[in-house]
This record gives structure tokens, sequence and C-alpha cells, in this order.
DNA sequence: AATGCTCCAGCTGAGC
DNA sequence: GCTCAGCTGGAGCATT
């Protein structure tokens, strides 16, 4: 429809500009159809903003999400920003000194070692590792399970730093059974203002004396 | 300058172009530092991309982060996106039932609660609390001292859940002293490219069976 | 497929996320199709710039595409940057005094007299080009002195094609002096909402039988 | 203030935080600023949409400015899209074929004749007045006829403010062969590059005296 | 007044 | 290395 043979320029642009405007409408069309799926997701409950996060995290590899996820958590805990959340395992990972050397390529170091914490980092002392150690797989079975079973997501029997602890907290929320149809509140936003003048800015509790100030100097 | 009494509109409309230049000019101005300094940032060795994220965090209370934070960890959890990290506290709270009902507007219920384990999450069963409780202020301080004694970020003795492990990181992570000046490797990318046809895309080990596939119906 | 009746809520996220990820994986189809699009004119020898201005005001109707134009030039014309070229008849219209009060609603002006010169603007005293041969410096000059001397901006004296036309236009409207001083009606908008269902559609006049149109083959 | 030598990454990432901090203030501080001199003039009666336009034009030479009317110009006629409004003068000598083989670089060619009508364009056999009124469809199939017949752009009889006038053209434009089905240099742009420090400043001939400098009080 | 939409400038990633 | 086009975020406008 759009091949020109030996046609005239008149009609080539005319052409060209059939097939932009044909085209352009689709394109329109398309983008109306995402926004009214994001409307529809809304009215169902679920935060857009969140939504649309993850949609651009899952372009993405899971080690590119993790590597993310990791200098985000690095930055912040350095500014005294993590509002009173731990470290992820992944930032962990990159923060260790004897691991960095060697690590300067992706593939050679294991993204995580599930197994063998005897050698790297894995819950060092305190943490009473699981008696039989098991693989990630199995624990998130355990999480779902628990999940069906009524368990609360704080009973997550594995401590941090295991990776077996992940594993747990998504078989659980994957399964978790909401009571009838309803969503959670906590997949819902609950500040919607930005309360102007703070009352909250108190925050993590961990950042006492952490935090940097705008003006100072 | 730009005022005008009993003026012609020629002379107002010029008042008027003359003044939006003068003003754009300084716009650019301040956008070409800006840049500039990104820039400066990205030679010495920290992350651009990162940097933004934090400048907009930033511009959030710490409560907004912390509920930015948890929605994003509870959905990802829900599509086993969480790449092997572990759910962070703050969504735990929101996911524990007990508390959903009445905790529909922010203030009553303490964003955190750092102390009293015995009625709310903290740590149900396994999680032998540490023997004397600390404030995580004081958490924060060992971490610091931790971080100067060359201690390992593993070295966090507090369990995962207490809000003592966060502020033992922050303090570990702001104190910490790189050997020299140069800026360690885990404040910077590693991944550059996105790998096309992965390798990596193994990810979480906590994931098998858990992540949806773009093509599922 | 989409729809959900009495899901779980996982479900529904999850059915939210996959149509999300299908609409988004068309729309990023339509816009590499349009941009192919371009990419194909562009080779074909037409400047892409230019068409983006075409589809954008083919979007317009002729009378809104009339009015812009007309503004633009009317103030570019104010700030002598015509850069030699003559005001739109649209502008012309529009600054023409005697029509002011009476048409602040767009319909009951005709767009453009096609007929009966007479009453009004179209071709004064049908162009005696100027025995003597000026320059356009001077030519501005003389818009300068007619527009003091209450001449109407119909009275430029040169024909088409002088650049002492454009010349006298730019004189003219930079000394123009308004009764006062107000702002002119010439400089503000007059249409504000693009009357859904046509009206001034028939446009120009000019344009029958020569306007693509949208949907032709 | 951030300069750093022998400093620790954390306090070089603090200082690239607040550096950055500190600009990003200065940016909103003007972008505001901007917004509010666009509020002012609104205010004032001025549109602002016209006024981006012409902020945005004036960061181009005279030259640009013209070459990209007149593009414009010439595909929109080609559509029959000009609503009445004829072609401007930069157009037409884009147009005018004898000129186009040689023209291929910008400067040889004077961008506008003001003198000596004997050996370009012009005013041709100047403007008599169609004796017998003409409707503008009629005046398009003249102007049809007449590209058919070999006539140049610059023949069109109707006088500046005829609508038979942009009629003509319209049909001039749309029936137009080119010689073969090679496209035209009219149709593309010949400056690429902004020439930095200009020398086409003379720009408009009519300019003289009128331009606003860009730094003037 | 608050929301949603549209437009635009600024930034990011390719391509020469 | 620089330029360029596409895209995203933010601002303005129109609306309810």
């Amino acid at each position: 429809m759009s091949e020109f043979g030996a046609t005239s320029h008149h009609e080539r642009l005319v052409s060209h500009i059939q097939d932009l405007e044909r085209l352009d409408e689709l394109k329109s069309l398309a983008a109306d159809n995402m926004k009214e799926a994001f409307q529809r997701a809304k009215v169902d409950g679920f935060d857009p903003q969140t939504l649309r996060v993850v949609l651009r995290l899952r372009k993405l590899t899971p080690g590119q999400r993790r590597e993310r996820r990791a200098l985000e958590a690095i930055y912040l805990a350095e500014l005294g920003m993590l509002d009173g959340d731990a470290l992820p395992d992944e930032a962990r990972r990159r923060l260790d000194p004897p691991s960095e050397p060697d690590r300067s390529t992706e593939p050679p170091a294991e993204p995580h070692q599930p197994r063998d914490p005897a050698l790297t980092p894995p819950a060092p002392k305190p943490a009473q590792p699981p008696l039989v150690l098991k693989e990630p797989a199995e624990a998130r079975q355990e999480g779902e399970a628990a999940a069906e079973a009524g368990k609360r997501i704080y009973d997550n029997p594995y401590p941090a730093g295991d990776p077996c602890r992940a594993a747990w907290d998504e078989g659980w929320c994957a399964k978790r059974q909401s009571n009838g149809m309803d969503l959670p509140e906590a997949y819902q936003r609950r500040t919607t203002k930005p309360p102007e003048k703070d009352g909250d800015q108190k925050g993590t509790g961990a950042g006492s004396g952490g935090a940097i100030e705008k003006g100072a100097a």
C-alpha cells in the first residue's frame, strides 16, 4: 500500500502522510488501552504507581533487579535513609570486603550462595542455622503451606541472611489467601498527601544522628 | 523592571519577551550546572542513576519512603520477583493481618514498634531477642564502632525483624572506612548491558516455581 | 480473559500485570511502526521534523490552524522577526480594528470574505506598484508612519512578493497604537475548544477538492 | 566547597548529594521564576502558547526561521492545508525551479532579492487584478493547470489579500510535476548546523532597526 | 478544588 | 565522542 514505484513526489508525500496518520491512530489507541488498564487496576484497589515500577522492573533480568536494589540500599544506608529497613542481602554481598577484589566480573561470583555457610557470609554467628540445610525452593513451599495454614508473615523461621528467608516470604505472599476477595489494605497507599510540614519526620528510629540534613554544610 | 504602568501593549510585549529570555537563560544555566554535578559524581565513581533515585527519595518523608518501599516489595513478592531479598519489615507490618483493621489511618499505628515485642510482630518465636533490649540509636553506634573495628557487614548481631538490625546496618555503612580513598566496587554498577539472551536468568533461587512468565495465559 | 469475578486478590494482581504487559507490548509495537514509517519517509527525502509539524496541524480544524498561524505572525511582526515574510491574511483580519468589537465570537465573522471586496479588506487600491523601488528599511518606516497616522493594516501599498510588503507590515505592527492601553483582541486566542464536530470545517475555500481526507485510500 | 582531596568515599558521597540538592534547588527556583513570568504575561493578555513558540524561534537565526516556515508552508500547500494563506516568499524561492540546481548551498543565493526585479521573481506582471472575481476553487484549478503547463510559482496572478492567491498556490503545489520522480530540493532542509556564530544574521532586510536584540535593556 | 489529560522540555540510549 | 531521536517526568490547561 505504501509502496511506490515511479510515483510523483506528491503522491509519495500523500502516501507517507496517510501511513503516518494511520499508524498514529493505532499508537493513540494502544496508549488509550494501556491507560484504561491502569484505570481498571486502580479501581480494583491496586496502586498504579507501584504497578508502573513493577512493570519497569519486569523488563530487567533478576540479576539487574538485584543490583539496582542493592545499589539503592547502599547509597541510602550511607545517608541514613534506610528508615528502619535492613540491608538486602545482595547489598551485604557487595559490601563484604573480602569478596570485592575477585568479584569484579559478574559470573565468577555466584550471585547468592544458597549453600555452604562455612566459607562465606550467610548468618555469621548468632543465627542458629536450621539444623538441616534446605533449598530455597523447599522453603518457598513451606511459605506457601504456612500461608494456607493461616500463619503470619512473621512466622518465617529462617534467619536474616538465609536465602530461604526470602523464598519463604515469596511463597507466603503468593499463596496467601485473603479472607474473601477484598483487597487487603497492605496493597494500597495510605499516605496520599505530602504532609507539608512533617510530623512523621522522626522516621526510622535508626536514623538518630545519621541522616544528613538538607542544609548541612 | 518589568513593571508597566500606562505603557503600550507593544512595550509590554517586548518587556515580557525580554524577561522570559533572561529567565530562560538562567534556567538553562542552572540545568547545565546540575548536569555537570552529575558528571562529576559519575567521574568520581558513583552511579548517576542511583543518585537520581536517592535525590527523589530525599524529597519524601521517611514515612512515605517506607510506604513506597513496602508496597513495591509486597507486589514484587507476590509475583515472585524478590530475587532473593527478604521482605522489608515495613512490608511485614503491612501484611500482618491482625493489625490491618485498625490501622487504616496512619498516625494511630506507630510506624514501627521498636520496643515491646510482646504484643505485636517483631520476631515471634525463633529470633531469640537480644537479652537486653536496646534502642536502635545505640545499635547504630555499635554498627559504627564495628565498621571502625574492621568488622564485616555480616557481623550484624541483630536478628531479622529487629529494628536494631537496620540501625546497625546504617551505622556500619556510614562509618565504614574504605581502604584508602578509592571508591569500593559496591558503589558501582557491574552489569551494563541487558545480556539480551540471559544466562543469569536463573535468578533468585527462591523463584523456582514462583515467577510469572511473560506469556503465561 | 481479564475479567475476574470472585477471584483472589493474588489472581487479580497477576491478571492485571499480564494485561498491562500485553498492552505495553502492543504499545511498543505501535511506537516502533511509527518510528519506521518516519524512517522510510526520511529515506524518501522528506524532512521528518516538518512532517511531525504537519501531523500535529492536521489534528486541528482549519480555523484553529489559521488562528495559530495568525497569532504567531502577529507576535513575530511586532518583534521584527517576520524575516521577510508578509503577514498572512488571517493576521490582517485580526488586526483590522473595525471588525474587532463585534467579532468576539468566532462564527459570526466569516473566516474570510471571498467575495464582495467592496466592504472589507481584499485588495484595497489594487496595488499600484511603487514607481520608485524602495529599500525595505524605508518601507518599514512608512509602515510605522502609517500606523501612527491611524491607517489600517490593509493599506500596505506593496504587492505580494515585494520584500517591502513584509517590512511595511513589521513597521506597522511595531508602532501601532492601541486605543488607550488595552491589549487588542488580535493578541488573544478566541477558539478554546476544538468544536468536536466541526462546522468551521469548510475552512479555506481554497481547499475545495484539495485537502486530503483522513481516511482516504 | 565540593572539592575533595583525600577524603573518604562517604564524605564524597555526602558532598555530591549536597551539591546536587543545592543545585536542584536553584534549578527549581529558576523554573518557578520562568513559570511566574509566563503567568504574568498571560494575565497581561498575551497567549502563553504563542509566546513559547516565539521564544523557541528566537533561538534560531533568521535564515533558519525562514527555512522552517518555508518547508512547513510547502508541505501544507501540497496537502491543501494552507487554509487561505498564501505561500511565504521564501517558499516561492525554494519552489522556483531555475534556481534550484545552483542553489544547493545557502550563501550563494541571496535570501531575498530586495532590488532589481528584472532578473528574478518579484511581481511579474504587476498583478492586474482579475477583472471578473473568481471563486477560490476556480483559482485552485487554474493553479493546477499552470503547474501542468510548466508555469512558475511566481506566475500566480492574484494579488496579496485575495483568497484566490492562496488557492492558486495550493493547486500549483499539488499538481506540480517534478522532472522525473526525484524529490525536489525544496522539500529538504539545507541548513543542518546552527552556524554557531552567524553570518546570515542580517536576515530580513525588513528588520533594520526593528528586531529586538537579546540583551537589550 | 481536585482530577485527568496533553503538551513540552529534559534526560537516556543508540548510531555514526 | 558527539549528535540525534524516543521516551519519561513534570507542568499547564481544561474539566467536574
